[in-house]
RNA sequence: CGGGAUGUAGCGCAGCGGUAGCGCGCCUGCUUUGGGAGCAGGAUGUCGCAGGUUCGAUCCCUGCCAUCCCGACCA
């Protein structure tokens, strides 16, 4: 049956919702799609529901097609598994938490990695029942800080939660691939752009992890990529150790600098008083130790140091994936503990003896940015208030504990795989895979007997796809200032008939095409609204965005009718009897 | 959790001490019908909530709540 705008539940506003800020949201509410139900919550009305359901078909199709299985969870869960996990506690107040009427606790659940576990604990015991892949399209819930760009960041959304079970971590890998390469195949169905990129597994876990980003202007994703093929997110890119460079011969220095403690200050000191041989000294040929503490889940705090390059910061998102803690800059009281550490003036050398790193003089932990190379010289603080010291050379006057990559990327920074200068970009995370190893089938005992009788601990990954958020992103990258633009593959409808004018002849021809074309099985809108002008039913079309649009209107009476492209613009003049079968030839 | 803004009809907004208005939408009638029609008539409100000031509060004051935006956070 076509949708019949003369009785479809359906309104569309002539002007924007004002608390819609986005494209996506505001054209979604505009057309008719959603209502806003509460903050980060929404209805869904026939249209938007049609487009969330195509989206799940073709979700469901490619989970088949690489040998997954549908399974349905409640939203509704107890608690006990999220506390055997840790997850009760670490997702903290981004938990929707409520009580029975007998007090016991339950939670709605943010994601669903406990119950599968358990499931998949209570029905197998064997290496022959792996691997096993099993999903479902469900709510999620997360009470999040700051819902916001309406689908994009909801607290009640639909997800595509996929789980595979497996005994042998090359056994993981097969079953990684697969559901990565069904994700391939499933947004390009979908008619998206999207980058892979190496991401940082955080709070789930696990070894490995792989994000899907649609590139947009308005993504919370920030990710670096290369013109020839490098991807990554920014907290996810590891630089590689520059290459050791010759010494110069100047002998390291110290030298008073009044008045210097920031890096601006001291390269213009440094040009006034102690000039450099070949040219000018910049920001980049200062070392800037900074001290940061580490954060323990268990709240205390680790000093470590930190010498970077002095045009850069740190980067603390990369920081923390790097130390995988939370990581803050020193604060006052840790200053006050370690009073060796003259802010300002902080350096790997005192006195001509390494003074930072575990086995020297402060005991503190030194790392340095790869990109000082052995042999690189620096101006640096000498540890001694308004002192610096010029000249200091890493392998040859100091050394460091290890590495920390924690610095801030740059546009023009070269690609650690050396396929060129980094472009930044930003992205909707609209997928995500994780292999999760055996974390939770660990917590939870998952294990299997193996083929010499013994058991082991089951190995898996977890796979999300965010269909609602979905909705927006097609929408956020197929509209224009008259509306939405869907691609066929999830439109509401394939076909959108306007019976324009007041002419019987008109609503007949309009009937007849939209019978013959839902005999060829196109989904059809008819818009047969009485009494309403066309110009009214045109703007709604394009604001609603099926891909082709056909008027009945005045050429009835010639046999012609109109065909027109929503996406192109196209728009052409048809006899009646062939406009279906050029239509057919043209999708 | 910090900063900012805003709460008045279904939607978008105005009003600012004297008990509420405009546009769109909605209902009725007539006219109109290829780009969000015209005319006439009509329905719709705890002016976010609670206190206070005042003869009188949508308007002023205090507190709260909610929403949106920026930031922090965000499998």
């Amino acid at each position: 049956m076509p949708y019949r705008l003369s009785s479809l539940f359906l309104r569309t506003l002539r002007e924007d919702p004002a608390d819609a800020e986005v494209e996506s949201h505001r054209l979604l509410v505009r057309a008719g799609y959603i209502r806003r139900a509460a903050p980060g919550v929404f209805s869904w009305l026939p249209l938007g529901l049609m487009v969330k359901t195509k989206i799940e078909q073709i979700v469901r199709e490619e989970m088949a097609a690489a040998g997954a299985q549908e399974v349905f969870f409640p939203a509704l869960l107890p608690k006990e598994p999220y506390e055997v996990t840790g997850r009760w506690d670490d997702y903290g107040d981004n938990i929707f938490r409520l009580k029975d009427r007998k007090d016991a606790e339950y939670l709605l659940a943010p994601t669903h990695e406990e119950v599968f576990t358990l499931l998949v604990k209570d029905l197998y015991n064997s290496y022959k029942d792996l691997p096993l892949s099993i999903y479902q399209i469900q709510n999620k819930y997360r009470d999040e800080a700051r819902p916001r760009a309406g689908l994009l960041r909801g607290r009640e959304f639909v997800m595509k939660d996929a789980y595979s079970f497996d005994v042998t971590d090359e056994g993981l890998e097969v079953s990684y691939q697969a559901q990565r390469a069904a994700y391939e195949r499933i947004f390009t169905r979908l008619g998206l752009e999207y980058v892979i990129v190496s991401a940082d597994a955080g709070a789930m876990g696990g070894s490995k992890s792989e994000e899907f980003l649609s590139p947009s202007e308005i993504g919370e994703d920030s990710f670096v990529r290369s013109a020839s093929g490098f991807a990554a997110n920014v907290e996810a890119v590891r630089f590689s150790q520059s290459p050791a460079i010759t010494p110069n011969k100047q002998a390291a220095e110290d030298h008073a600098s009044p008045n210097t403690p920031t890096i601006a200050t001291l390269v213009s000191f440094s040009n006034e008083n102690h000039p450099k041989p070949d040219g000018t000294w910049e920001a980049s040929d200062t070392l800037k130790n900074v001290v940061l503490a580490l954060i323990a889940g268990d709240g205390k705090r680790r000093l470590v140091t930190v010498g970077i390059p002095g045009d850069r910061e740190v980067d603390q998102k990369r920081a923390e994936a790097w130390f995988g803690c939370d990581v803050e800059q020193a604060n006052e009281a840790d200053f006050k503990s370690h009073p060796e550490l003259v802010k300002g003036y902080i350096g790997p050398r005192k006195d001509s003896k390494q003074f930072l790193g575990l086995e020297a003089e402060s005991k503190i932990e030194y790392l340095l940015d790869p990109r000082i190379a052995e042999g690189s010289s620096w101006i640096t603080g000498a540890n001694k208030d308004q002192m610096h010291t010029w000249h200091l050379t890493f392998g040859r006057d100091f050394s460091a504990d290890g590495i920390a990559d924690i610095a801030e990327i740059r546009a023009g920074d070269p690609a650690p795989d050396g396929s060129g200068p980094l472009e930044m970009a930003r992205g909707i995370e609209i997928g995500h895979i994780f292999q999760l190893g055996r974390k939770y089938a660990e917590a939870l005992g998952l294990k299997v007997l193996d083929s010499n009788g013994k058991l082991v601990t089951v190995t898996m990954g977890s796979y999300g796809i965010g269909v609602t958020r979905l909705v927006a992103v097609i929408a956020e990258a197929c509209h224009d200032d008259k509306g939405l633009m869907w691609p066929d593959s999830v439109a509401p409808a394939n076909l959108h008939i306007i019976a324009a004018g007041k002419d019987e002849a008109a609503f007949e021809a309009a009937e007849s095409l939209t019978a013959g074309a839902e005999a060829l099985g196109l989904r059809v809108m008819l818009d047969d609204r009485p009494k309403v002008s066309p110009g009214v039913k045109f703007a709604d079309a394009e604001l609603i965005g099926n891909p082709w649009i056909i008027i009945c209107g005045r050429g009835v009476a010639e046999g012609e009718v109109e065909l027109w492209n929503r996406v192109t613009g196209e728009r052409s003049q048809v006899k009646i009897d062939s406009v279906l079968a050029e239509l057919m030839a043209k999708r």
